[in-house]
DNA sequence: TAGATTGTTAATCGATTAACAATC
DNA sequence: TAGATTGTTAATCGATTAACAATC
């Protein structure tokens, strides 16, 4: 029944995965050489504060349709601008939390969100110690309060961060409320339907490569 | 972005990072069947709970050298095992977390952690507010006090969960004070030593696919 | 035996790197 | 012009998927 008679493939340009992972820390690095005072950057004075090389910036930057200009480099504004619009940062997503345990209440005091286009409204929990408490300027309603207030203040994003038991009764939930995106923390994966935007993080996965090398460095030592 | 063993090269089975990265979601479903009461499981239903396709998952058991046996699967206490050891989570490192903000607390309280061989023993700032409290269980020293803390403690590895701006000087501090392995949460590229086993935790990367998906749903409805 | 599943070998797909021409 | 840097096209490398033989 939807149908979307222009709205088909690429409305927009189409970045790989890799590529947008990548654009926050090139545009950490350019907001920090803007408030320099620098004006232009070539990508080999990029990747000194990189792991990447330089090719592989140019690449994705010609992805994102940035042109830059030989011997000068590239316009640090006209980036920055680009990365933001592309990523849209620029406009500000407002969005629930629920579950506030250690990783959420870290969640809803983490600046770097705000000012990267997601801002935390309210967070949301069952257990009757939280309900009603302020974590980092952000009250805390009980999870049957999601729906009515969703809707009254149009928020679309949903953060989960419960375990993974109650995981999947919490996209439940906010599916219900009319959400239409779940940036999911839990080690669930969760049954959604499709016109709902789901992302897992894998925090998990971090740890598990910081051990391995970890061990590898220990081996190394004997 | 391949970190290859740098030294020698195969004193330990090499996987690659994509592969160690999925150990955990693995690790995390085959305990739930465990808990379950199962004893074997086969890749075609462990994809059930998954998002990879099973041949996936099979290559990946083949690299960590897991035998399976046709028909029936694997062995659920023997991959469960294997993953463990391979991760190192079945011996815990004990750990010192720089940096008491939002995201810092949180890590200090975050479960997950200590059941997987990581177990952080005291948390360190300079802001006095914050040094002398409790957090999550955990005391919180002034930086000053890490490297006679870290010599007594016998304690090697460090998380840095301090904004960009210190990082680097906390880094230093670290490793002044004999530390093997930094996990760094900030965004900042830290120069260290060979070796000093250094892993970036990129959580922006995150949010910047979380945010495209968006923006594509977004795109989708009109 | 019949059937399901593993695990090997080859094919495909995607991402990074290299070479180099185009540009200012 | 000389030199540095971009950006294109091709080569390499790595990861996933497919096909299928081996196994219980």
């Amino acid at each position: 029944m939807i149908e979307s008679t222009e709205g088909n493939g690429h409305n927009h340009k189409i970045l790989r995965l890799p590529t947008i992972k990548r654009l926050p820390t090139y545009l950490h690095i350019l907001k920090r050489l803007q408030a320099e005072g620098e004006e232009y950057v070539s990508t080999t004075a990029l990747i000194n504060e990189l792991d990447f090389k330089p090719i592989l910036v140019r690449k994705d930057l010609v992805l994102m349709g940035i042109p830059g200009k030989p011997r000068t480099g590239y316009c640090l504004k006209d980036i920055i601008q680009a990365i933001e619009k592309f990523l849209g940062w620029n406009n500000v997503d407002e969005a629930f939390l629920i579950g506030t345990g250690a990783l959420g209440s870290a969640l809803l005091g983490h600046k770097p969100f705000e000012e990267n286009g997601l801002k935390i409204v309210a967070g949301f929990d069952i257990d009757p110690e939280r309900v009603g408490k302020v974590i980092h300027g952000k009250k805390i309603f009980h999870l049957s309060k999601l729906k009515e207030l969703a809707h009254r203040m149009g928020v679309k994003v949903g953060i989960i961060t419960v375990p993974w038991q109650s995981a999947q009764e919490v996209a439940d939930v906010l599916i219900e409320a009319g959400i239409v995106g779940i940036w999911n923390f839990s080690m669930l994966k969760l049954k959604t339907p499709p016109e709902v935007v789901c992302h897992n993080e894998n925090l998990s996965g971090g740890l598990a490569v910081f051990s391995v090398k970890l061990q590898q460095r220990r081996e190394n030592l004997l």
